[in-house]
DNA sequence: ATGAAAGCGCTAACAT
DNA sequence: ATGTTAGCGCTTTCAT
C-alpha cells in the first residue's frame, strides 16, 4: 500500500511527470521510457491513487446513488441500470441507503458532498409533509447536479426522469374498458405521493373518455401495502353492487388482493378481472398470470445516469435549464383483465 | 464548491490549523475563537473536503461492497445489513455490481484499490472453475482487508460470514422425516458452488442418522434456475415410485416446482410435501405456506462488515489469523412439510 | 491557545 | 522527450 509514484520514477530512473505521463497516457514519452516504466508497475504492483489523483485534478469521478430500501427488488433494478452505464463510463458509486427515513437522507446529501461527488441519483423518500423545506434547502445548496429518479419533491424543480403514471393508469383502465368491464374498482397508493396521484388520475381519465361514471364507491384509498389491499379486497367482495374488475395501484397490493381472492374462491378472471402496476416476478414464474404496468426500472437507471452524464459534460457551474424525461410504461397481458360472462 | 479552509481561516480571522483543530474537536481552541469559526462555516455554506482529508490522513474512511447481483432481494439485505453497521461508524460505501461476470469483479477490485478503501465485503460470484488462479492472486495482493459473504473461493482461506448450510438442509430433511416422510427427493443447485454441496450433504447426513438408505434416483441435480426446477418437478411426478417430499435447495427453485405442481394439480402437502431453501417472501403474502430454511440475509450482512471493522481497528497490517464465523439458518414452518395419508 | 510549515500522492504548466 | 516545480485542501508536528 506504501509504493508511490515516486517509488515507480525512482525504480525506473525517471521523474515522476514521466511516470504519470505512461499513468496517462498524456504527453509525449519514448517507447523504450515507457517500456522501463510499465516494468517497475508491474513489479512493485502499484496502483496509482484515486485519491491523490481527485485532489489533484479536483473532480471525483465518482457519484452518489441515494435510495429510500435497497432490498426492495424495485430499487435494485434501478440501480442495476445506473450501474451499467457507470460502469461503461468509469464512474464510481457511492451507495446510500436511507430506510426511508428522511434525517438518513439529509446525513447521505452531506456526506456525498464531503465525498465531492459529481453528481447525485436520488429516489427521494419524501412525500409532501413539511420537512420539505430543510430538505430542498439542502439539495439546492448542494452545488452538485442532482436528478431525481421517479420521485417527486414539492415546490421545486430538478431534473429527473419519471415514468408517466397517467399514461400507464390509463392504459390499464382502457383495457378494461375494452374487454367490456364496466364497473371498474381502483386500489390506491398513498395519495401523498405522486404516483399515487397520477395513477388515479389515469383511472378517473379512462372512465371519462368512455362516457363511464365515475362512482367514488367504487375509488379505494390504499396505502402501498398488501395487508390493506387485502382488507381492501374482503371489502370489495361483500359490496351489493360488486365491481367486475380492480386495478390496482401497486405490485405490493396485488398480493393482498390475490390472498383475499384465495380465500373468497375468487378466480381470475372469471369472477374479477385485475391489473396491476408493477410486475411481481415470482407470480408469473408460479404460473399465475397476472397482466400488469411495466415501469421499465432498469431503463429508468440508465436513463438518469445518461442524464446525468450529459448535465456533468455539458460543463455549466450553473444550470441554466431543467431536464425531464418521461418513460412510457409498457401494458403486459397475461389474462387477467379478461371479461367472462 | 469552492470554499476551502483557507476560506475560512480569512473569513475568521485565524490560520488554517486553528479551523482545522476546530473541525476535528482536536487541541486547545478558544470558545470565542470557536465560534468565531463556526459562523464563517456556516456563512459560507462550507463542507470540508473528504478527498483532501484522507489524502492528508493516509486514510478513507470508506469500505468497498462487491455483490453480484444488486437486483436480486438476498444481495439486497445483505448489503441493508451492511448499510446498517457502515452508517453507525461513518463508513461510506462504494458499491460494485458484478452481474455475476469474474472480469468485472477483478476490475472492481482494481477499482476499488484504487479508491484506497479500508477494506472489501465481497460476495464472490466465483465458482471452482479455473480462473480462480488470478482472481485469488488479485484478491491476496490487494493488500486491504476482504471479508466473505456467503461464498466460497477455492484453494484459499479469507475472513467470512458464512451460512451453515449442511445444519440447514439437515434440519430440513429431519423435520420431513419427522412427519413421517421415507421417501425424500432433493433437487440440488449448482454443484460447482459450494452451498449446493453442503446442502446436499445435510441431506444425506440426515437420511443416514435416521437410516433411511439413499436412493440416488431421488437426487436431482438441478442449477439454482426455477425453468431446470420446473422440469425435474415434472419428471418427479411422472415416477412409478414416487417420492412423497421434496428438499428443494433454494428459493428460485421452489417457485418452479409449483408451477409443475400446479399444472399436474398436486396438493401442498397432501400430495406431495415440500421444504425450500431461502424464503420467498411473495409467496406467503398470497398465503401459499411453504416451509422453509431461512439464512438469516441480513444479519449476515451486519456481521460481515463488523468483523471487517474488527478486523480494521485491530490495526495489523500483516494479518494473522483467518476470522469466520457461520451463522445458523432458522426451520420456518408452514405446513407444506406435513405427511398426510 | 494559535500559527507556520511540511507533507499526503498526484497533475499540469513551464522549462529545457 | 523529459524534468522541475507549484499547487490541490487538508492534517499535524513544532514553535511561540
Amino acid at each position: 500500500m506504501a509504493v508511490t509514484i515516486d517509488d515507480i520514477a525512482k525504480a525506473a530512473g525517471v521523474s515522476r511527470a514521466t511516470v504519470s505521463r505512461v499513468l496517462n497516457d498524456s504527453g509525449y514519452v519514448k517507447d523504450e521510457t515507457r517500456k522501463k516504466v510499465l516494468k517497475a508497475i508491474k513489479e512493485l504492483n502499484y496502483t496509482p491513487s484515486a485519491i491523490a489523483r481527485s485532489l489533484s485534478k479536483k473532480k471525483t469521478n465518482t457519484i452518489g446513488v441515494v435510495v429510500p430500501e435497497i432490498n426492495n427488488p424495485f430499487f435494485g433494478e434501478i440501480i442495476k441500470g445506473v450501474n451499467q452505464v457507470a460502469d461503461e463510463h468509469n464512474l464510481n458509486l457511492i451507495l446510500c441507503n436511507t430506510d426511508e427515513d428522511v434525517d438518513k437522507e439529509l446525513k447521505a446529501l452531506k456526506l456525498l458532498k464531503e465525498q465531492r461527488i459529481q453528481g447525485i441519483l436520488i429516489t427521494p423518500t419524501s412525500t409532501d409533509s413539511d420537512y420539505n423545506s430543510e430538505y430542498l434547502w439542502t439539495i439546492e445548496n448542494l452545488g452538485i447536479p442532482v436528478v431525481l429518479i421517479d420521485g417527486h419533491v414539492k415546490y421545486s424543480n430538478f431534473n429527473g426522469v419519471f415514468i408517466d403514471h397517467i399514461k400507464g393508469a390509463y392504459d390499464a383502465v382502457k383495457t378494461l374498458i375494452d374487454e367490456g368491464h364496466e364497473k371498474i374498482a381502483i386500489i390506491t397508493g398513498r395519495m401523498d405521493s405522486r404516483p399515487a396521484k397520477e395513477r388515479l388520475a389515469g383511472y378517473k381519465k379512462a372512465l371519462k373518455m368512455h362516457n363511464i361514471p365515475i362512482r367514488e364507491e367504487y375509488i379505494f384509498y390504499g396505502d402501498y401495502t398488501h395487508e390493506k389491499a387485502y382488507k381492501i379486497t374482503k371489502e370489495i367482495l361483500k359490496m351489493k353492487d360488486r365491481p367486475t374488475a380492480i386495478f390496482v395501484s401497486s405490485n405490493m397490493m396485488v398480493l393482498g388482493c390475490i390472498k383475499a381472492f384465495d380465500e373468497e374462491n375468487i378466480q381470475i378472471p372469471k369472477d374479477m378481472a385485475i391489473i396491476g402496476f408493477d410486475k411481481v416476478e415470482v407470480l408469473n414464474i408460479i404460473g399465475m398470470n397476472i397482466s400488469f404496468i411495466n415501469g421499465p426500472t432498469i431503463e429508468m437507471g440508465k436513463t438518469a445516469m445518461n442524464m446525468l452524464i450529459d448535465i456533468l459534460q455539458s460543463g455549466k457551474t450553473t444550470e441554466t435549464e431543467i431536464k425531464t424525461i418521461k418513460l412510457l410504461p409498457q401494458l403486459v397481458l397475461k389474462g387477467s383483465e379478461k371479461f367472462i360472462e
